[in-house]
DNA sequence: CGTACCAATCTGGTAATACCAGAAAGCGAC
DNA sequence: GTCGCTTTCTGGTATTACCAGATTGGTACG
């Protein structure tokens, strides 16, 4: 099993009425101007006000509080917390699931938490590599070469490159964190890297990083990595800049009700 | 009704029946060897099978959604995730919170983790720290140094402090991260704060890091933050030994049901 | 008056049941 | 065999009801 380690679907959260719940609901508490600590509006109320049943509300209020977003109190009553404090990495990554947008602000903030994640994760692949987390490096710069020759996006397997970078360094928190921050930007990295120029350029920077870790060479790596990490940010803070301009009205990140067969 | 500051309350997913399923669920998936891509049995058989109604099953799951563990295809079945590349941090934070055990391995890549985090985290607050920071940084000493004099554990307010370090960085999904790797270690963290020695090397160490980051040098803040980071992490594997020899009794602070070891 | 106590009424937590629609499997007709 | 129907799965949603803490309001008592 040697192809890149990807689920075979599409993220979690976009399906049925409990989601679509969470999506009016942050809105609905921004605009009631509740505060942390501020309690929300009944189980039985929220479901009438938002003509659903309380079986709905009771789902989508089991996620939220699965991401920290709301506390419940039993016979008391559902709590928003701090969310600076207390919300998980998701309850962000969530947003764009959701299709909410970032602002530039917290793009920015990603960029510098993968990069602080990628550039620490690829000291420690140098050291722990194993035959088998090269073999999946190289799966996916074969991934890579061929949609490119096929003049297709390589955001997947690019993503894909990344996460087995920080893979190698067989420690779950680290991949789990940096697969929240692609989970994140999924649509935007879609955009990005159908431009010829940045995926010849990602390509390249791949084989360096590759080719360093499989040397072991920790100084090499995290150069051919900060390098890397460098240039991507900034294309990525210019097609997040145009996107932004023309994300207008309609959030353009809606397509995503895919219901094909699904072969796994 | 606004007491000065909010016990953070007790942890998010310890209520109620669904919490109980999702405890019992993961040995069950466990001992019937599912692997990524099978798909679980329906919620029907679920409920019968552990004695619940559908709705309960079904909140569990939706839990288990948001923490990508698993996926919902509708009207085919809830099918198990790539738990290596898909599962959230949180999915790893909650197990902690269910009480089911790290093992030696998880607890060193957690520190690890979160060593990572923090060095880099004390760079950026030593540029971009404001007077709110400071003040942040200096109530939470206060309050180590408050409850250290009451002979009480310091493992809340020392943990603010990191907490606060990280979030004079200004980076919302560093402090989420950060935030996570504290509520994974809350209940093995009060153990380890009761010792004085700890306590004492604790509160100096922090000065040093509370320092370093009003004067605003890099440097001194790194060094002072990896040599805290290194003796907390002997600390830390030291008690976590300990605790795991005498982790045949149930969890100390919660008489919560635990069932196998199942750490897959 | 003030206080202690009690009952109506909130809350979330759980249960039992039913129906819908897509999907899949069985199965008969051809 | 294959086509096409029907049955039987699946999750998705709605409805209703009851329980038990918590809150609240009022009332009876001191």
């Amino acid at each position: 099993m040697n192809s890149p380690i990807r689920p075979p679907a599409d993220a979690a959260l976009a399906h049925g009425e409990a989601s679509a719940l969470i999506v009016r609901l942050l809105p609905f508490i921004g605009e009631r101007r509740l505060e942390p600590g501020d309690r929300l509006p009944s189980e039985r109320l929220l479901a009438e006000r938002f003509g659903v049943t309380r079986a709905i509300v009771r789902e989508a209020i089991a996620k939220l509080e699965a991401m920290r977003v709301v506390e419940r109190r039993p016979r008391s009553g559902v709590y928003l917390r701090a969310e600076s404090q207390v919300g998980s990495l998701d309850a962000i990554v969530m947003k764009a699931d959701l299709g909410l947008p970032f602002d530039l602000r917290e793009s920015d903030h990603l960029s510098e938490f993968r990069s602080i994640l990628e550039t620490q994760a690829i000291e420690l692949a140098c050291v722990r590599r194993t035959q088998e987390d090269i073999d999946r490096l190289d799966a996916c710069m074969s991934a890579c070469r061929e949609r490119f020759g096929r003049g297709e996006s390589i955001a997947q397997p690019s993503a894909d490159f990344h996460l087995a970078v920080v893979a190698a360094t067989h420690n779950q928190f680290l991949l789990r964190a940096a697969n929240s921050c692609y989970l994140a930007t999924r649509e935007l990295r879609e955009a990005v890297f159908t431009d010829p120029t940045v995926c010849r350029r990602s390509i390249r920077d791949h084989q360096k990083i590759r080719d360093a870790i499989v040397k072991g060479s920790v100084t090499l790596a995290r150069r051919a990595m900060k390098d890397h990490l460098h240039v991507a940010n900034h294309y990525w803070r210019t097609q997040f800049a145009t996107g932004e301009a023309a994300a207008g009205a309609a959030s353009p990140a809606k397509h995503r009700r895919r219901r094909g067969p699904m072969t796994r």
